[in-house]
RNA sequence: GGGUGAUUAGCUCAGUUGGUUAGAGCACUUCUCUUACAAAGAAGGGGUCAGUGGUUCGAGUCCACUAUCACCCACCA
C-alpha cells in the first residue's frame, strides 16, 4: 500500500504537536540518556521582555549543536534558564509605571516590597512569554533542569561566592569616584557605559587674575571643586610652582585654595599642560588625589555636586541648587564677566551614559562594594585578572586540557586586552531588584553572611548586586553548586558555548573569573561567538528604529525550521550578518524541496524492502558514494562548528545531487527493490543530517516513513567509510553521470534523432592512470543503466576507440571527450555555434597550461603531482580542441 | 590615541592549512505546466576577488602600505 503525504508542507500543523511529544517522550532529558556527557547552558534571556531574532539566532546556533551531539550518541544536556536583569528590568518596569501615569517617582510612592511586587509580576509575566517563545524555536532544552539568575537555588549560590570573595579580602567596601546615573538613582560598572559622541565646548581660563597658569576644560562647573593644579613635574614651563598654593575667589562656598603639585600622568604636551584637579567629580583626578595622599602631601576634595545631580551647598550660594548645565553657563558667564576666559573651542567630546537610564553619568564619590582584581588570591600567588587571563592563554592551572578555546580566535586578543586594563569592578547598585548584599551593620560591626547574625538589631546592606554576579555562576549554579550535585560532576566544565560578542566582557569574562575562582576549573571548554543580526540597511534592530521584527511572526508566516535554516546560513563566526525576508523565503522553498522528494520517494516506494544484493546500477553506487562522502563532511563541519558550511554541502547534495540527478534517473528503472531501498535510506539518512538543523520538518517526515523511533532519538549515520571507494571508481561513475546528464540534454533539445542509433565514443587509451585496467570494465558493468535511460535513442553503443571520431561531434565531459555521432543530431547550426565556443573555451584553457608548463621554474619546483596533473590536463585538452576542429570542418 | 573586522557577480554572502578555468542563494535572460515539487525543472549571462607593491613555480587565500566603511577599547584634561 502506498502513502499519500499533502501537496504542501504546512509547518503550522505538525511544529507543536511535535515538540510536545519529543518532550513528552523524555528526550531531551540526560537522565533517560548514555554516552559521553556533552553539556551547554543556554545564555539566559533578560526578563524585560519578550525574544527577538538575536535569541532566535542563539537558540539555533544551541539547538543545531545539541542536536548533532545527541544523535551521536551523547548524554546531552542543554539547561534552559533566563537571567532577572537586575537594572534592566526596574528600569523597565519604573518606566511603564510612569507613562501609565501609575507613578510619578515609583521608587519614593511605592517604597520597596511594593515596587518589587510590581517588578516581579512583570519579570513572572515576561518569563512565562520566554519560556513558551524558547520551545516555538523548537530548543530541545531540558525543561526539569529550568533555572533563574534569582530563584532560591541561585541566590544561595550568589551568598555563598560573595561570602567565600569577602572572606579572602576580594571583595571590599571602598570609597571612590564611581559612575553615577541621576536618573536611576544607581552606581553603574565601567562595563555598563554606552559612550556617545556630541558637541561640546573646551573652555581656557585661569582661576584668577593672578593665577600664574592657564588650565582647559570641558566641565567649568565642576572647577568649583577643584584643589589642585597638577603639572608634570619635567615641564620647565611650570616647575617653579610646583609646591605653592594659590588661593582664588570663584563663587564656591569658601575660597579655593588650590595647590600646584607635580603628577607624572600629565602630558606637557596636551592642552595648556596643566589640569585642573577636581578630585570628587573625576576618576583620573580622584587617582591623582590618592596618588598624592600615598606621597604624603595630601590634597582636599571638595563635593559640588549631589546625588540629585544638582550643585550642593559648597559649590556656593549661587550654584546651589542648580543643574550642572545651568551651573556651567553661569560659571562660564562668570568667568567672561571677570575677563578670565582666555579661549572657548568647539570640540566633539565622548560621553559616558548609562546604558540602562539613558543619561549622562556623573562622576561621584561614595562607598561602594568592589572586586578586587589585582590582590593576589590567598593560597594562590594569583590574582583573579590573572586567573582570567590564564584560562584562555595556556590554560587553567597551566594545565593544557583546561583551556578555554574562544572560536574565532581573534576574540581572544580582544578580551586580552579587555583584561590588561580592567578596573576593580563595582558590584553594589542602589536598585532594589536584585540580590540583596549578604552583609549585616549593627553600629561599628559588620557581619558577612546570607542571614542576619544572632542578636539584635542588625541591618542588611540595602543595595544589590550587579546582575552580572549572578550570571557570572550561572554555568555551575545551573548544575546545583553549592551542593554537591551529581550533575556538577557529570557535566562540569560545559562543553561548549554560544554568545555575541557584546557580552564577552560582561558576560564570558565574569563566568570565566567565578568559574576558577570558586570551583578552580574552567567553566567551558569551547566558546562560539556569533555577530548581530541588522537588518537589510546593516542598521541594528531596535524598538526606537522600529524595524523590530517578532521571531513569532515569521515563525507562523513561515515555519520554525526556516526561520533557524535562515538565521544559520550563510553566515560566519564573530560577523554581523544582515537579516531579510527573502533569505526566509529561500530556506521556507528548501523546505518545501524536502518535503517533495520525501513525498516522492513515500509515493514511489515499497514500504517492505529488501536490503540490495549486489545487483546495483551505476547510479546507485554513486549515490551511495556521495551520501557517505556528505556524512563524513557534514560531521567534520559541525565539529568544527561551521554550521553555514555543512549547511550548504547538505543543501547542494540534497537539491542537485538527489532530487535533481539520481531521483531522475531513478525515474526510468524497473521498479526494483534495490532502487526503493536506496532512495528510502537515501531519504532516511538526509533526514538525520538534517534535523540538527531544521528538526520539526525531518521529525515530521521521519514519522511519514513510518518509523518505530523519533528521529531525535536516532543515532547519526556513520562516518567512517568501512570500504573508501577507489578513487578511479569514483572518476568513472562520475564521468558516467555526466554522459547520461548529457544524452538526457541532448534529447531535451531535440538534437538526437529518436529513430536513430547512436554511438557513444570516448578515448580511454590515454586514461589508464584515471581508470586503469579495469575502466572499460566498470563502464560496460554500468552500460545497462545507461541503456535503460530514456534518452530517446534505441541503442547505446560505447566504443573505447578514439579512431571512431571521424563524422562524430563532440561534448566535452570531465575533460573528456564524448563523441556522438553525427547523424544521431539535429539542429547541426546549433552546434556549430556550440562548438566554435568550446573551442575558444579550451584554446584560452590550453594557453594557460602551456605557459605554466613552459615555466621552468615552475616544472622545477612544483610537486609532481601538481605537474602531472596539469600535463594530463593540456594533454586532454589539445586531443580535445583538435576532435572539436574536425567536427567543425565537417559542420 | 590603541585595537579588530570588512571590501569577492546587480543584491546578500560563503570560500580554515596557497594548487587545475573563483562558488551559493536571490535577482536577471530564454525555454518547459515532463503525474514529487511553478515555493518547480532545463539552459544561460554576469566577477581583472578594493588599490599598489612584495613573497612564491603558483596568491581571493601569506606579508607591507594605501583607500573606504564598520565596530571595540582608552584616565582626549
Amino acid at each position: 500500500m502506498k502513502k499519500e503525504l499533502e501537496k504542501i508542507y504546512n509547518p503550522q500543523v505538525v511544529e507543536n504537536k511535535i515538540y510536545q511529544k519529543w518532550e513528552e517522550s523524555g528526550a531531551f532529558n540526560p537522565d533517560n540518556l548514555t554516552g559521553e556527557p556533552y553539556s551547554i547552558v543556554m545564555p539566559p534571556p533578560n526578563v524585560t521582555g519578550v525574544l527577538h531574532l538575536g535569541h532566535a539566532l542563539e537558540n539555533s546556533l544551541m539547538d543545531s549543536m545539541i542536536r548533532f551531539q545527541r544523535l551521536r550518541g551523547k548524554k546531552t544536556l542543554l539547561i534552559p534558564g533566563t537571567d532577572h536583569a537586575a537594572v534592566a528590568t526596574q528600569a523597565k518596569v519604573e518606566k511603564i509605571l510612569v507613562e501609565k501615569g501609575q507613578a510619578q517617582n515609583p521608587r519614593e510612592e511605592l517604597g520597596r516590597e511594593k515596587l518589587l511586587d510590581e517588578i516581579r509580576e512583570f519579570a513572572e509575566n515576561s518569563k512565562a512569554t520566554i519560556l513558551k517563545q524558547i520551545r516555538r524555536m523548537g530548543t530541545s532544552c531540558d525543561w526539569s533542569r529550568l533555572a533563574y539568575t534569582f530563584d532560591d537555588d541561585r541566590s544561595q549560590a550568589v551568598n555563598q561566592v560573595f561570602e567565600k570573595m569577602y572572606n579572602d579580602n576580594l571583595i571590599y567596601r571602598g570609597f571612590k569616584v564611581i559612575n553615577w546615573s541621576v536618573k536611576g538613582q544607581s552606581t553603574c560598572s565601567d562595563d555598563e557605559l554606552v559612550y556617545i559622541e556630541r558637541p561640546a565646548k573646551l573652555y581656557t581660563f585661569k582661576y584668577s587674575k593672578d593665577f600664574p597658569i592657564t588650565i582647559a576644560t570641558t566641565r567649568p562647573e565642576t572647577k568649583l571643586g577643584d584643589t589642585a593644579v597638577a603639572v608634570n613635574p619635567h615641564d620647565p614651563r611650570y616647575q617653579k610652582f610646583i609646591g605653592q598654593i594659590f588661593t582664588a575667589q570663584v563663587g564656591a562656598a569658601k575660597p579655593l585654595e588650590i595647590k600646584i603639585i607635580a603628577d607624572e600622568h600629565v602630558d606637557p604636551n596636551f592642552g595648556t599642560g596643566a589640569l585642573g584637579v577636581t578630585p570628587a567629580h573625576s576618576a583620573v583626578d580622584f587617582e591623582i588625589f590618592e596618588r598624592q595622599k600615598a606621597k604624603n602631601d595630601p590634597i582636599e576634595m571638595i563635593e559640588v555636586i549631589g546625588r540629585d545631580g544638582k550643585m550642593t551647598a559648597q559649590a556656593g550660594p549661587d550654584y546651589q541648587g542648580l543643574g550642572v548645565s545651568q551651573a556651567r553657563q553661569k560659571f562660564v558667564h562668570w568667568l567672561k564677566d571677570q575677563n578670565l576666559l582666555e579661549k572657548e573651542e568647539d570640540i566633539i567630546q565622548s560621553v559616558g551614559t548609562s546604558d540602562r537610564f539613558g543619561d549622562v553619568v556623573e562622576a561621584l564619590p561614595m562607598v561602594q562594594w568592589f572586586v578586587d582584581v589585582n590582590k593576589k588570591i590567598p593560597h594562590k600567588n594569583k590574582s583573579l585578572k590573572e586567573l582570567m587571563r590564564e584560562a584562555v592563554s595556556v590554560g587553567h592551572n597551566q594545565d593544557e586540557s583546561q583551556k578555554i578555546n574562544i572560536n574565532p580566535k581573534r576574540f581572544e586578543k580582544v578580551y586580552f586586552n579587555w583584561i590588561d586594563d580592567l578596573h576593580d569592578w563595582c558590584i553594589s547598585r542602589q536598585i532594589w531588584w536584585g540580590h540583596q548584599i549578604p552583609v549585616w551593620y549593627r553600629d561599628q560591626e559588620i557581619y558577612c553572611g546570607s542571614t542576619a547574625p544572632k542578636g539584635e538589631g542588625w541591618q542588611q546592606d540595602g543595595d544589590t548586586l550587579d546582575t552580572w554576579f549572578s550570571s557570572g555562576l550561572w554555568t555551575f549554579s545551573t548544575l546545583g553548586w553549592p551542593q554537591k550535585s551529581q550533575d556538577l560532576e557529570i557535566f562540569y566544565p560545559t562543553s561548549w558555548i554560544q554568545m555575541g560578542y557584546e557580552i564577552l566582557f560582561f558576560w564570558m569574562a565574569r563566568m570565566i573569573l567565578m568559574s576558577t575562582y570558586t570551583l578552580d576549573t574552567i567553566p567551558f571548554r569551547d566558546v562560539y561567538i556569533h555577530g548581530m543580526l541588522r537588518d537589510e540597511k546593516g542598521q541594528k534592530f531596535s524598538k526606537s528604529l522600529g524595524n523590530s521584527l517578532d521571531p513569532l511572526e515569521i515563525i507562523d508566516k513561515y515555519g520554525c525550521d526556516a526561520l533557524r535554516l535562515s538565521l544559520l546560513s550563510g553566515v560566519s563566526p564573530g560577523n554581523d550578518s544582515k537579516f531579510y525576508e527573502e533569505k526566509v523565503e529561500s530556506a521556507r522553498n528548501f523546505i518545501n524541496k524536502l518535503w517533495n522528494i520525501s513525498r516522492f520517494v513515500i509515493q514511489t516506494t515499497e514500504k517492505q524492502t529488501p536490503q540490495p544484493s549486489n545487483n546495483l546500477t551505476f547510479a546507485d553506487n554513486w549515490i551511495i558514494v556521495e551520501l557517505k562522502n556528505l556524512t563524513k563532511e557534514t560531521t567534520d563541519h559541525l565539529e568544527k562548528f561551521q554550521f553555514s558550511q555543512a549547511i550548504e554541502r547538505l543543501r547542494e547534495f540534497t537539491w542537485n545531487e538527489f532530487a535533481d540527478w539520481y531521483l531522475e534517473v531513478s525515474k526510468f528503472e524497473d521498479n526494483k527493490p534495490e532502487k526503493d531501498w536506496i532512495l528510502k535510506n537515501c531519504l532516511k539518512n538526509l533526514l538525520q543530517l538534517w534535523h540538527p538543523f531544521i528538526p520539526f520538518v525531518t521529525e515530521h517526515i521521519w514519522q511519514q516513513l513510518e518509523e518505530e523511533t523519533d528521529l531525535i532519538s536516532e543515532k547519526w549515520p556513520e562516518t567512517d567509510v568501512s570500504e573508501p571507494t577507489k578513487e578511479a571508481e569514483q572518476l568513472v561513475f562520475n564521468l558516467i553521470k555526466e554522459i547520461i546528464v548529457s544524452i538526457r540534454n541532448l534529447r531535451a533539445e531535440n538534437k538526437i534523432d529518436p529513430t536513430k542509433k547512436i554511438k557513444v565514443i570516448f578515448d580511454l587509451k590515454n586514461q589508464t592512470e584515471y581508470f586503469g585496467q579495469d575502466g572499460a570494465k566498470i563502464i560496460s558493468d554500468h552500460e545497462n543503466l545507461i541503456k535503460k535511460l530514456r534518452t530517446g535513442v534505441s541503442e547505446i553503443e560505447i566504443v573505447s576507440d578514439f579512431k571512431e571520431i571521424k563524422n562524430t561531434v563532440s561534448q566535452t565531459v570531465s575533460g573528456i571527450n564524448i563523441l556522438i555521432p553525427l547523424e544521431g543530431l539535429l539542429d547541426s547550426e546549433k552546434e556549430k555555434i556550440k562548438i566554435q565556443k568550446e573551442i575558444e573555451n579550451l584554446e584560452k584553457y590550453a594557453e594557460g597550461l602551456r605557459k605554466r608548463l613552459a615555466n621552468e621554474n615552475f616544472t622545477q619546483k612544483a610537486p609532481e603531482k601538481v605537474i602531472s596533473q596539469q600535463k594530463e590536463s593540456l594533454e586532454k585538452t589539445v586531443a580535445d580542441l583538435e576532435s572539436l576542429k574536425d567536427n567543425l570542418k565537417k559542420l
